[in-house]
DNA sequence: TGCAGAACCATGAAATTCCATATATTCTCC
DNA sequence: GGAGAATATATGGAATTTCATGGTTCTGCA
């Protein structure tokens, strides 16, 4: 095992993904699974781009108790519940692989290969072209506003 | 059976309804409910959409414990035993089927196929049309309010 | 006896498990 | 220090199981 001890989702990482959907989840990622003691993954579809979001599935049950916390019927919970909606657990089989779900493919424009984007506490999958022109266009904001930016994006540039 | 172990209802799954009206409830749903320790299903029509809310039924003794504890002559009170008074418990096959009744076929809006929408703790089934309707429009207002954001930053300071 | 709900089979499609291979990295022994 | 063994990761394909779904029969009730 290499870049181990990090319990974080971090670095940029190309996989493959064959003609059912399957692609490995980087290796790195599921040691910070494991240690969340996650038994799968949380996918849903980003509002804002063209990516998924993912993360361990301990988030899920954060998402539901924001839920009961708030007024059932108002807006905010309608928005957490969207979220429910749309969310799916895949789960990690024995080589390490999930199977991700034709509408995700398509939301993210995935063809066959998917990057996988650290982001600390959760990760993104996103095409690689997608990605390429996402990060160039955070780099070049991280440039003009400053610095915190530019320090996450320069790490996690190269793998 | 793997991609369970997070027991709240999640994702969308559209069913077919046959002539009977009998409908697939999906089987991560099911191994909520069986978790749950639920013996049926029950279901009742929303107020606020053209859908059906379901849950495992106990929700239901939630339900009657909510109205015990509030003032019984409320309008809050007089909701939550309209709900009472026009759910109705139905039960799941061997093959995993419920039969949904004609009145609530007909709120819903449903022909052939229904969605089953996991809001985590209930969830909802409505007519695909309907629903893809009410999704968009949920997911405008989430991006718009930044929902996603909101969550994640606070559910990921600590977890 | 006619009808609706419930239990019972049957089947095709999809998902999950299992195995096999390729490639790269680390370890070990010489 | 280097060759080869051992380990870990990624990837492709096949076998097996689960799931959704259509149909039929049975049962109770009106």
């Amino acid at each position: 095992m290499l870049g181990a001890a990090v319990s974080v989702f971090l670095s940029t990482f190309e996989n493959k993904v064959d003609r059912k959907g399957r692609v490995s989840v980087p290796s790195s990622f599921r040691n910070v699974l494991s240690q969340q003691k996650s038994t799968g993954i949380i996918l849903y579809p980003s509002f804002k781009h063209p990516c998924l979001e993912g993360s361990g599935d301990e988030r899920i049950q954060e998402i539901v108790s924001s839920i009961d916390a708030i007024d059932v019927f108002s807006d905010e919970a309608e928005n957490l519940q969207t979220i429910l909606a749309d969310a799916k657990q895949v789960s990690v089989d024995s080589d390490g692989r999930v199977i991700l779900p034709h509408e995700f493919v398509v939301h993210a424009g995935i063809s066959d290969v998917a990057s996988f984007v650290g982001l600390g506490k959760s990760f993104q999958i996103w095409s690689p072209k997608n990605f390429s022109i996402h990060r160039q266009k955070n780099r070049l904001r991280a440039r003009e506003q400053g610095a915190t930016l530019r320090i996450i994006s320069s790490s996690s540039e190269r793998t």
